[in-house]
Formats: structure tokens, C-alpha cells, sequence
DNA sequence: TTAATATGGTTTATATCATAAACTAGTTTA
DNA sequence: TAAACTAGTTTATGATATAAACCATATTAA
């Protein structure tokens, strides 16, 4: 059987790389409103898809407050595809 | 966000669900076979799946031995559509 | 000026889940 | 009659997902 990606098998890491795979940099607050997720759960999905160099995140100021960004890695986008294709196969699409 | 069905997303509860969408009655050792998976996973991810009611469960015995076998219900179906529809909308397929 | 509220996150406690190992119950083979 | 096989099920555990609690600082209101 496929074995299907499982950084990539789960619903907001999923919902995180499938964005990110069209757009530069993203900041956190962008990600927390296209997904609907809670601050903390993203936060936590982020690192782990850095963790596995899937991501890029940025850490800067925007005026006095802090400012996270994320772009997705070209290891991320290899693997986005492959996930994406694997899928594919064990769904017969 | 699209909120995946989670009974569906996991991978070999998926992998059972694709495969019984396209077949009549399956017995559990074609799924151990197709699916690649340990027989006590897949036993669990059965009764999962028929609790949830989107496989019914038909027990008798071939021979002298135990027969297992599997259909996806209606019920089943209508869950795994809706599934790949969510997942295509969440990776803008 | 200080108290309350907001911003932009991170850490962590808990509950759930996935999985393989161990087990059950019987059958066949030697 | 003992060993090995069939066809599963149960369960111990480790991993995972998630929201609640927290942190550091900034802004606003009184």
C-alpha cells in the first residue's frame, strides 16, 4: 500500500503547506485566519513542519510587536507533491 | 476551513474505504493483503468503520474456519464522496 | 500612572488515537 | 497428541492533536 506522508497527513499541516504552496511569505495572524485554527495549534504544526525543513519562518518586529512569517521550502513543495500523488493513487483518482 | 472527516482521515481506514467503494462483499484477508496492513490494525479500523456505520460486517464461516467480509454502505459512500470533495477544495484541486 | 485589555505568539496538560504484540479459539498436519 | 497454522480480537503503549493556560510586551482608558 501507499504510505502516505504523515508530517503531511493531518489536517492543519495540510491545510498550512497547501496554502503556502502559492504564496511568498506568510505571517502567522494570515495563517490563523485561513485556517480557522487556534493560535496554539498552529504555532505547534508550524514547528514541526520547520522541524522537518518543510518551512522557512522568519522571526522579525512589524512596529513594536512581534511578527512571525513562513515560506514553504523547496523540500516542502517536493513533499507536498508527492503527498498529493500518493493520495491520488490510494483514492484510484 | 474545510473540516475533513476524521473517521475517513487516516490512512488505512482510507485505504478500506477506496478499495470497498469499487467492490461487492470483501473478506478481511483480501484486506490484510490489499492494504499491507497487520491483521489487528485492520481489525480495529473495521470495527471503527462499522460503528460508524459506513461498513456493514458479515460474519459466517468457510468451511470451518471464520469468514470475515465487508461492503461499504450507502451511508459509507455518500461520507467517502464528500471526503475526496472536502480534500480536493482543501488542496485547491 | 496604573489597571485593564490587546497583540502575537509559545508551552504544556490531557485526551484521543494508532499500532503491534499478545492473546483467543479453533483446525490441520505429522 | 503436539506442533503449527488460520482467522481473527483485545489491549498495552507510545505518539499525536488540541485547547487551555501562559508569557512578554504594547496600547488604551480612568
Amino acid at each position: 500500500m501507499v504510505k502516505l506522508n504523515p508530517i503531511l497527513h493531518q489536517e492543519l499541516r495540510l491545510a498550512v503547506i497547501s496554502f503556502l504552496v502559492n504564496t511568498e511569505w506568510v505571517d502567522f495572524k494570515k495563517l490563523v485566519e485561513v485556517t480557522g485554527a487556534t493560535k496554539g495549534n498552529l504555532s505547534v504544526q508550524i514547528s514541526k513542519l520547520q522541524k522537518e525543513g518543510y518551512l522557512e519562518v522568519k522571526k522579525s518586529f512589524k512596529g513594536n510587536y512581534p511578527l512571525t512569517e513562513c515560506i514553504i521550502t523547496e523540500k516542502g513543495r517536493t513533499a507536498f507533491d508527492t503527498y498529493v500523488k500518493d493520495l491520488k493513487r490510494l483514492l484510484n483518482m
